[in-house]
DNA sequence: TACTGACGTCTCAACATGTGAGACGTCAAG
DNA sequence: CTTGACGTCTCACATGTTGAGACGTCAGTA
């Protein structure tokens, strides 16, 4: 597995913060924990302290540093509810989830979720997909204006008469429509006044999720509901 | 003002995440915000995004990603608590603000905060201080048993009048005791059962702390109180 | 329409920086 | 006392990072 970003001192300090997220470690932990040469632990735990994503606790041990708290309270809300529920509806599930919204032509991921191992979708944060193809794309296409919704149809992968049946029973299903041997539930989440904002999704392999069980298929309308409420405290 | 952390890539994708903490930006606001060159600035958000510090909105600007709200769920809680709290006491005084807990034979700062710019002190995270001088010293000694606080007290810039003092008063103050020309004032946080935990400070030039004002006072005190308390939700 | 400038993305040789084998001091256990 | 584990630091050198510049796209202006 290439889990490279191309930049190798990033790469490795977020193996240390990951290892830090799982538990307080001492250094010889660390090192156990990321692979990493100790004095090469060492330097970017330090580094990473000098900076705040990294303290040490009363016993010396390298823990998460608060200037991660400070940055999490500056990540949009919305973006940060999302992957909430991503790693919820994955927990349920057994699946991949993700969160789309439509972005020029497309509908881009802002949060994603997989299970650790077997056969599972990837879609990565950031990923940019058709609208053309895929039970996301159907939720975002089915409540557009018909004008632009005429639009979307041309060259689509699903029908008119689909996206009449998406907003009837209120979720989409598709099935090696955007990759083959992929298959996908979607619901709408909407804004205060009804507009379809983003589509929460579960995605995995054709056997698994062409027959979606009533536990999987609530907890996506669970999800979306949620996503669909004003954030707590507002 | 050396800030590097001897880690240039950390600097660096340090002063993205700082940069995008305070709006979301382009990639030509981000070159502006960081000073880095374009190809670099550039390099290091995609890299940072690929591990999900960094996302893109709709709009394509980069934005702080929700690993960090993955990972800040992960900070110890009173370790967040109390960067919340001395940030806000360094907005209520004027002054820099700390929390410090006993480690070995000294405090150790685990929070801080301090005015942007002005004549100010400043106590990093992770600094180790003496426990023989200054207003958190006497705080965190005030209240020890009678054996271990006459260890504390041999050798030390204040007497056990002093800490009587303190005991009787609920704060303590030093002038220069730790370093010439600094002046603080710290409260003791105790945890469910009156047992003093941590002691929150604010510390500035002798000149503005000599006398604190009733609102300093206050402001740390409500803040050692909050601290003191149970969070919220439990 | 053509031109210009700003933008984002990518290349690649130069060189700055990150690396880790190993040194060193401390501490705890046998 | 010896040994091994720990954390911290050094420094030669291999590698990874860098940014000037190239390139394509887009929007604004003449």
């Amino acid at each position: 597995m290439d889990n490279g970003s191309g930049v190798g001192v990033l790469d490795k300090s977020v193996a240390v913060l990951a290892a830090l997220s799982e538990a307080p470690c001492s250094l010889a932990e660390l090192v156990l924990a990321t692979g990493l040469a100790r004095p090469t632990a060492y330097r970017l735990a330090v580094a990473l302290a000098h900076h705040g994503l990294v303290d040490r606790d009363v016993e010396g041990r390298f823990v998460l540093g608060s200037r991660l708290s400070e940055w999490a309270a500056d990540v949009d809300p919305w973006r940060a509810r999302a992957q909430d529920a991503v790693l919820r509806l994955r927990d349920e599930t057994g699946e991949s989830a993700q969160v789309y919204r439509s972005s020029g032509d497309g509908r881009l991921c802002i949060a994603s979720a997989e299970p650790p191992h077997g056969l599972r979708d990837t879609v990565p944060v950031g990923a940019l997909l058709t609208m053309k193809a895929g039970s996301a794309a159907q939720v975002l296409a089915a409540w557009l204006n018909p004008a632009a919704r005429g639009l979307m149809l041309e060259g689509a992968a699903y029908s008119a008469d689909r996206l009449a049946q998406v907003r009837r029973r209120g979720w989409a299903q598709s099935l090696g429509e955007r990759e083959a041997g992929v298959a996908s539930i979607s619901a709408p989440v909407t804004d205060g006044v009804g507009t379809v904002i983003a589509a929460v999704s579960i995605s995995g392999p054709i056997e698994r999720l062409a027959q979606p069980t009533p536990k999987q298929r609530q907890a996506l309308l669970d999800a979306a509901d949620q996503l669909s409420q004003p954030p707590p405290g507002s």
